[in-house]
RNA sequence: GCUGGCGUAGCUCAACAGGUAGAGCAGCCGAUUUGUAAUCGGCAGGUUGCGGGUUCAAGUCCCAUCGCCAGCUCCA
């Protein structure tokens, strides 16, 4: 407890034996002598108050219905209603759930087990993995827990009273914690024949628990550090009711169908093969995709006055022992031997820029230059962190590196900040988390370097009003940066634009230009993408839009849909005139029935049909079919592709009156 | 990399406790000429990821290896 909050509670509390005022949420103030507990003070409110409550809110904090209460302020029972419930069901459940398992596992040694989002996880050491059926008979015996409605206990002890106990039951790691909190704040929380060393709060008994699900198990290192022993975790779901619970499974199984590994399958975008681990190979409709998606970086590189290069795949070692990755990168690169000289195959296309900008020379009026390059980058990555296109071992980004004079880096990334903006915007992606990585343990470069850095960075981010998180440790080994992640279907974050910025480099290829002054300065470089990517960025937006791209983007834009045999020829007429416009589009001329012809294109999801046949062959019309079952009758041709033409120029996310892409948050 | 799970036809899946691999879709051929999410019939398709082993017999059991999946960790 710091000294400020103390010397609040003394004012507030009135000490021993005195009062303490509550204030209840409908603004009346209840004086109750100090030391008095929750529990009685939501009995004093109403008999069903105290029935339901789980805990109440004092000043800020959950507390458990039994504790104490010692100091004036807001005061509110939490229910099931309340905001905090859930956060405490989640704990508990886990307490239940280590309940469970020592039971039936009575050698299981138990780590810790927090509410995480939808539910918790603990962590156990279990001398072998559970097994689903595990899971099943400690989800039993849980039930059976909960039927038996145990008081809850929280027991404030002594740093030796836990390790007593917790070695007395055989639980090295517990004790391994209790070791590393301080003297005097330390509980544990004790239901019928199971205590844990724990903060609190937690409901008051275990009948209140009950509407969880155990999800799955998974091993994960004691604290999460590879050096230490792996554990067996055990995740649960855990919501207020039932139907909640099952909604969030049902949403869990939903976002499985818009996987970017299923669809990209099933759309016939990418594949992979067992001999290029992790290396995607994109097939003509994937590869289109990919191509569109640089053509409209190229467009803004224009508008943002970046220059476009093409540098080298593979160098001589020398390079990378300029550039420092040899040193700090090296596991995660590939390195070859020809001809008895040692060349690396580039993970990063800032070297190479730092040659191409070496070879020139720069005066303060040639600044900044903008080096964009789409090059394909290779970095090893072990084995058990790839994952679909998300993270590979072979992309290119829509990568650039800016040289700056120092004094203009809080302007190039705010114009960074726009340029993100612009692109985000057009892919609708709202929810963009933003955080500034700090310095991390391994890197390169003096302290009063990274403080430069860092400083700067923080300096543009808060300009820009944006909120953000600061992570330290989390900067890349050449200098800070910032991150703008967006989640997966399955709301896994994944990195995509990112701006770094770095003194170090062009120190070590000792680049310089020209000042004002005449005399020779050190730029400064900022490593930026904003797709970052495209590989990634790709698997985003498939499970963004579940694989409906908007009809800029849409490998088959139109598809003409003759109605029989008989009309092909007209369709044929029709498909010319659309390819002609620069649209991408086909004819369907199988022997199929109407029906059949339909259902396939919207199991490719081609964003328009064009049905042909006979009213329309007299009239000279189409009848079109919007994705997801608008029908149009009559349409004429020339007045739909300008139509569609305008879509493409706009990239816009909607071509014909209605949303084509249903943008998920889960 | 670590722990666990999985790997059968192009795709989705089946095959009792080991008994010698089967279906739908896709593909090919034929018939049908179709009006807004599957027309009918036929044919073809597999050294069960790869390599060992146990066994009279292995898709099934064991070992090893590669790949994929979940998580740990790491990162764009």
């Amino acid at each position: 407890m710091s000294s400020v909050e103390s010397a609040n509670r003394t004012e507030a509390g009135a000490g021993e034996g005195g009062k303490i005022r509550l204030t209840l949420p409908d603004g009346t103030v209840k004086e109750v002598p100090f030391g008095t507990t929750g529990r009685a003070v939501a009995a004093s409110i109403g008999p069903r108050l105290a029935k339901d409550a789980l805990g109440v809110k004092l000043a800020g904090q959950v507390l458990d219905l039994s504790r104490p209460l010692t100091e004036s302020g807001l005061f509110e029972v939490v229910t099931p209603k309340h905001a905090d419930a859930l956060e405490l069901y989640r704990h508990s459940t886990a307490h239940l759930c280590a309940n469970a398992v020592k039971r039936l596992f009575p050698g299981v040694k138990i780590g810790i087990g927090p509410a995480i989002e939808n539910g918790f996880y603990y962590d156990f050491d279990p001398g072998r993995p559970f097994t689903p059926e595990d899971l099943e008979k400690i989800g039993a015996e849980m039930k059976k827990i909960v039927a038996e409605d145990n008081v809850v206990v929280r027991k404030e002890m002594s740093k030796a009273e836990a390790v007593k106990i917790f070695e007395a039951q055989g639980d090295p790691l517990k004790v391994e914690i209790v070791a590393g909190i301080p003297e005097g704040s330390l509980s544990c929380y004790e239901q019928k024949d199971f205590i844990d060393l724990c903060r609190g709060p937690h409901v008051p008994s275990t009948g209140k628990l009950g509407v969880f699900k155990l999800t799955h198990s998974a091993g994960a290192y004691w604290k999460g550090d590879e050096r230490n022993p792996m554990l067996q975790r055990i995740y649960g779901a855990v919501f207020l009711t039932q139907k909640e619970l099952d909604e969030h499974l049902a949403r869990l199984e939903a976002a499985k169908a818009r996987d970017h590994r299923k669809l990209g399958k099933e759309l016939g975008l990418f594949l992979f093969h067992p001999w290029a681990p992790a290396s995607p190979f994109f097939l003509p409709k994937g590869a289109t995709v990919y191509n569109l998606l640089i053509a409209f970086m190229r467009d803004l590189y224009v508008k943002y006055g970046y220059q476009e290069i093409i540098t080298p795949q593979i160098f001589d070692e020398e390079l990378f022992r300029t550039s420092g990755h040899t040193g700090a990168y090296r596991e995660n690169m590939y390195f070859m031997t020809i001809d008895e000289r040692e060349f690396g195959v580039k993970p990063m296309n800032c070297p190479g820029h730092c040659l191409l900008f070496k070879s020139g020379h720069y005066s303060h009026r040639d600044l900044p230059v903008r080096y964009a390059d789409f090059a394909r980058l290779h970095r090893y990555e072990k084995s058990g962190v790839t994952q679909g296109l998300t993270r590979v071992r072979t992309f290119s980004q829509d990568d650039a590196h800016i040289f700056a004079a120092p004094e203009s880096i809080g302007r190039e990334v705010l114009d960074f900040l726009l340029f993100l903006d612009e692109v985000y915007s057009t892919f609708e992606f709202r929810d963009v988390d933003i955080s500034l990585g700090l310095r991390p343990e391994k890197r390169v470069g003096p302290d009063e370097v990274w403080d430069r850095a860092e400083t700067v960075l923080e300096a543009a981010i808060k300009a820009t009003g944006r909120p953000y998180v600061v992570s330290p440790g989390d900067g890349a080994f050449y200098g800070p940066k910032i991150d703008f992640r967006v989640n997966d279907a399955l709301g896994r974050p994944w990195q995509l634009g990112t701006i770094q910025c770095d003194f170090n480099l062009p120190e070590l290829f000792d680049l310089h230009y020209v000042a004002e002054d005449g005399v020779k300065h050190r730029p400064v470089i900022l490593h930026r993408a904003i797709l970052g990517s495209l590989e990634r960025f790709f698997g985003i937006l498939i499970e963004h839009t579940g694989g409906d791209f908007p009809f800029w983007l849409a490998p088959e834009q139109v598809r003409v849909v003759p109605v029989s045999e008989k009309f092909n020829e007209y369709g044929e007429k029709i498909l010319r005139r659309l390819i002609g416009a620069g649209l991408r589009a086909t004819i369907d001329v199988r022997n199929e029935k109407l029906g059949a012809k339909i259902r396939n294109g919207e199991l490719e999801k081609v964003p328009a049909l064009l049905i042909v046949g006979k009213n329309e062959q007299e009239a000279g019309t189409v009848s079109l079919r919007v994705r997801g079952g608008d029908e149009y009758k009559d349409k004429d041709i020339e007045r739909l592709i300008e139509r569609m033409k305008e879509a493409v120029a706009q990239r816009s996310l909607r071509w014909y009156q209605r949303a084509t892409g249903s943008f998920s948050t889960l």
